[in-house]
DNA sequence: CGAAAGGTTGACACGTGTCAAAGTGGGTGG
DNA sequence: CCACCCACTTTGACACGTGTCAACCTTTCG
């Protein structure tokens, strides 16, 4: 929820949410095809989404933590278009598309906070697109590690510490590229202590390093 | 525009355009970092948006054409975060944010317009990221032309001939590829008999072979 | 405790990138 | 109006990063 309403507005804006829904691990949010009812912000757990071909393959679009909105998606066609999967037991609110809609009209604030979430997105993938076509596989994988290590120390987690919620193979349909890759890459960046790596636990030892792999011209 | 509107607000809808803006081929209708006021509607010509880290690399995000919306990025920040260039002469609407907020409150068809074009756009990069991530430079390229003839046969043009008003290196910056793989992919697909390609001209010959291409599975 | 899932590592293959040279077409100035 | 020039495109030869396949190891869970 964004700031700068007054305790009166957050009580009409509670009524966005119509109610909760736990996600047990593994289990589907929403999946491709489903109606289009609602947005979901999540209370607690990792969610990954991810969209797939006819013929099989399927590739990560995002992984998404507590605090962040999923179900975007489903608004141009009023059907859902990827698939949500807590990888962790989750916890999620449930936001009636049309309460949203309703109180936007109502709360220019709340409007403004839609319309950034969106914008967010599409930044966001612009830079995943970025990613993808220039980036080689060790500067994907700094560029992940540091995202998720940023995120998390935004909701009060360690920066050099993380224990990863998803697998190799996730992480390497996330990256466009394969588990065998990815699993490599982390070897690599461990062989040079960059950082310590114990299946999906990982501590950043150099985060400099990493930043510097992620982007090598932009050091000091 | 969205349907359902009678003409007086028709009229009123009217005025989220305040004004056009002429842009010539090869310039900027704006760029990263500049201040986000207006969302732009094409009116006539072809953009490219593309955002590029530090040390040079670009990656284009995006091909747009006549009644398509750009500068969806600026909202999240209030500054754009990707150049968006003019491959020809083109004419764009402005419609300033503010405008679209304030009548989007009082018109929720408008409302749902606008969140179904963000939609939209977070599904087609969901799509790109598919794309650049599991996909081969021969399978890009078919999705690539594909995707162009639809949208310019949408528009009232032929479904198999096309003039591309980008370069191969721009096509294979959009597709994560080299230009000389672009160059050889266009060639094989000529070879083939799949397509006729005359530098920027491209006749789509085999339009089912070009889909089997794209999706080696869903043919037939 | 055993099986299944996930992770690591090695050897090799292959698709695409890199570098270079030549061809093509369009725009501009003399 | 022609000729030159420059940007773009095509094509070839070769290099290299990542994919593929396989074996083995680790951890989790029934």
């Amino acid at each position: 929820m964004p700031a700068g309403f007054n305790t009166a507005d957050m009580k009409k804006l509670d009524e966005i949410v119509a109610t909760r829904r736990r996600v047990k691990q593994g289990d589907m949010l929403f999946s491709n095809g489903d109606v289009f009812t609602s947005l979901y912000a999540i209370r607690t757990g990792f969610f990954k989404t991810c969209v797939s071909t006819e013929d099989g393959r399927e590739q990560v679009t995002g992984f998404q933590m507590a605090g962040e909105i999923i179900g975007l998606d489903g608004i141009v066609t009023d059907h859902h278009s990827c698939n949500a999967v807590a990888l962790e037991d989750a916890e999620v609110c449930i936001m009636p598309f049309a309460n949203v809609e309703d109180l936007s009209r109502e709360f220019p604030l709340l409007q403004r906070h839609v319309h950034k979430i969106m914008s967010r997105e599409i930044v966001r993938e612009n830079s995943v697109m970025m990613l993808l076509g220039n980036m080689r596989a060790e500067e994907r994988l700094a560029a992940f590690l540091l995202n998720l290590v940023q995120r998390l120390h935004a909701r009060g987690f360690s920066q050099s510490e993380l224990t990863l919620r998803m697998s190799r193979e996730e992480i390497g349909s996330y990256l466009g590229m394969k588990l065998e890759t990815v699993s490599r890459a982390f070897s690599k960046f461990s062989d040079e202590g960059i950082i310590e790596v114990k299946q999906r636990y990982v501590r950043i030892l150099n985060a400099d390093a990493l930043k510097k792999i992620f982007n090598p011209e932009t050091c000091n």
